[in-house]
DNA sequence: TTATAATCCTAGTATTCCGATAGGATTTAA
DNA sequence: TTAAATCCTATCGGAATACTAGGATTATAA
């Protein structure tokens, strides 16, 4: 399941990208669109912003802008960040690679080749995905 | 990530799937040999053979053994049993549709496509194999 | 200069889920 | 009749998730 934090983010994401004109957004304005709880929103635009996806502007009139073109924002980034690991066991993951606990040895584990195949399929699409797609609609 | 349950559960059938003769496999030499705590697995068996999987014979001498052909076994079967849905949101499940609580529409919601092609890509590689494959090796 | 509106930051909390365990009841072969 | 196996339900601790609280900081503008 997608966590509640990914899908919010994604969104929130999305919503920032939406926007045409040079104002940076406040979060109040996608919590009440979006159906986030504001303060839960808040850590998570704080994520995105440390990551370098979003900047801020703080006081009065301050908000969140893009600090990327929603073409180069790849969806598999944001993944990262917000969801972690794009493989389902850290032994095939690419960029999170930790040995199994339970596994002696990678190279017989029987469930390792399937894994291998998830991770790659799922790679190619968050790839392929970029925020742009996520507002084409 | 993937649940230990799930793993686990793999593991043991490619484990019973692996056995020539027409023996029943026994919990603890599955749990033994693959590093699962017995208690744990025995529920895990359960689950397996009330999905129609394994079949079990009881009292000395019992044991597991597989019900169908390995071939004939989808992973994307197994998955939806032990893990539960393909998708990553209630709204794109096949299976076990739900609306998403925060969603207020999904066709304009903006993760719905995105949701969908992780789960067209999971489903190819969960059609496509079989418990054969997992111990084809 | 001061009120206001925004982000920033740390900590805490409630709830749910996961992985595992406990303790027998039941069944069957030898 | 004993030992070996599955069957079944209940429970439990810890970790993760989803949020909440409470202010500190910063910037705008009247």
């Amino acid at each position: 399941m997608l966590s509640k934090k990914t899908k919010y983010g994604l969104k929130a994401l999305a919503y920032v990208a939406k926007q045409k004109g040079e104002d940076p957004v406040q979060i109040g304005a996608i919590a009440k669109s979006e159906n986030i709880s504001q303060k839960f929103l808040e850590s998570i635009m704080l994520t995105l912003r440390k990551a370098g996806f979003l900047g801020s502007k703080k006081g009065k009139g301050g908000g969140y802008y893009l600090r990327r073109q929603p073409e180069e924002i790849k969806m598999v980034e944001v993944m990262r960040i917000l969801e972690g690991p794009v493989s389902m066991v850290p032994c095939v993951s690419l960029n999170f690679y930790e040995k199994c606990d339970d596994c002696p040895d990678e190279m017989t584990c029987s469930v390792h080749s399937l894994m291998v195949q998830l991770r790659d399929s799922n790679l190619a699409v968050l790839n392929k995905n970029t925020l742009a797609d996520l507002i084409a609609k």
